[in-house]
DNA sequence: CGGGTTCTTGACTAGTTTCAAGCAAAGTGG
DNA sequence: CCACTTTGCTTGAAACTAGTCAAGAACCCG
């Protein structure tokens, strides 16, 4: 992450309205709601989710520390999404009105805020790909390496072992397939190949390699990305 | 879209370094390359894409007139996707150099390009939600309702007909879906509902209502949008 | 120790891909 | 102007993949 200015560090100080503390579970934007916050994930997982009428959903994306929600909302109307709590979340809150004079006066955080909007289409993309063109086993395989990757690159990593906090409903609806196929596909990935292990909310990567091979392709981390 | 200042139009005018004519077919950015320029698109359509090892091809959105392609390259160290001309495109060139003035001295121009690239994420997430969740005959609906909207908003829907430059291969590759399947999907569409008709390149919605209902939700065009 | 949530499994059904072949329209070159 | 090639569309059958249903096991929490 790259370093501030000492005025900027002071705007940003002031632009921090505030802290917030969501619980787990608890859905902090939703779809159709016009949202007056904009928020930086400091600790915790979040993730970005759509629904269908009829109870369908699809997670679209998740967010780790130094991530930014709710940019969407802000820029339009009102939001497309809604972003809800995967562990207990710490956030902090940019009131909508203040962005204006960040752009106005703070060209170099404008950027950094464009920076990440496209680092988060990057994601989506990627995810486009697993959905649209790979099948249940190299997708899980590349879902599996990439929130990896991801919580490596938050430090979340801790002698190759995270915690993590997902269900399988939630792979599921990410992956978009069904929570039996999920756990069928997961049982196959575990056994036939022994190159993951995931258990009580404990997870590790045993065979990396094993699973780029499956995935069929790598997920480099980042090498640098700004922080606000 | 809104208006200009004069200062802005004068900075735009000498930001746009030139007019690319580019061929139906060509990829004009291509995934894995740093790329010098922005553009934004006058005329024509284009696709972003991502293809895997193996040749599966995943067309992630379309570019129409008044649309931005290339961002990401332009902030990250390379291109993840490529972007392909469906039709003869013509593009305004910006360079990458400039982005920054405009950053410094035009925050109000910063501000539309970060609504732009919100807007693709809005796009994509979408599209998301419509490969992870919805049944084939749905999925197919819901794009070619959502192409018809942002035809329209792009003024290409003439006495509700449109020059439709599709094959059949691009809706599949958009869709996550087999050739065969698209094509079998679109004839249950075609035939059994009576909603649409497509034919020689030229495709009609004679049943609108129908197909918001089929696909299960409607697509709603935006009404305002910034253009550079 | 319940009672709820999450995980697991098998059997069955529905949806999708693959393969293969044929057709139609458009483009190319002798 | 007519073979000939290419590209895109269409169709059916067979094989495979994924979803649904149902029920039981394991786990977690108060």
């Amino acid at each position: 992450m790259r370093e501030f200015t000492p005025a900027e560090l002071a705007f940003v100080k002031e632009f921090k309205a505030d802290e917030l503390h969501v619980d787990a579970g608890a859905s902090f934007l939703r779809e159709g709601a016009s949202s007056e916050h904009l928020y930086t994930v400091l600790s915790g997982w979040a993730f970005r989710y759509k629904m269908l009428d009829d109870g369908r959903r699809q997670i679209l994306n998740y967010a780790l520390p130094a991530d930014m929600v709710g940019l969407q909302g802000t820029l339009m109307h009102e939001m497309e999404h809604s972003v809800e709590a995967l562990t207990p979340v710490t956030l902090c809150v940019f009131p909508r009105s203040k962005l204006w004079d960040l752009y106005a006066h703070f060209p170099s955080l404008a950027f950094d805020i464009t920076w990440l909007a496209a680092r988060e289409e990057q994601l989506i993309d990627e995810n486009l790909v697993n959905l649209g063109r790979r099948s249940a086993l190299e997708r899980t395989a590349y879902l599996l390496l990439h929130l990896f990757v991801r919580a490596d690159e938050a430090g979340l990593v801790k002698n190759g072992t995270i915690q993590f906090p997902f269900t399988q409903q939630h792979l599921a609806d990410t992956l978009g397939m069904s929570l039996v196929h999920t756990n069928k596909t997961l049982k196959r990935l575990l056994l036939a190949t022994n190159a993951i292990r995931w258990k009580d909310r404990v997870f590790e990567m045993t065979n990396r390699s094993l699973l780029v091979e499956i995935a069929g392709q790598d997920v480099t981390p980042r090498q640098s990305r700004p922080f606000i």
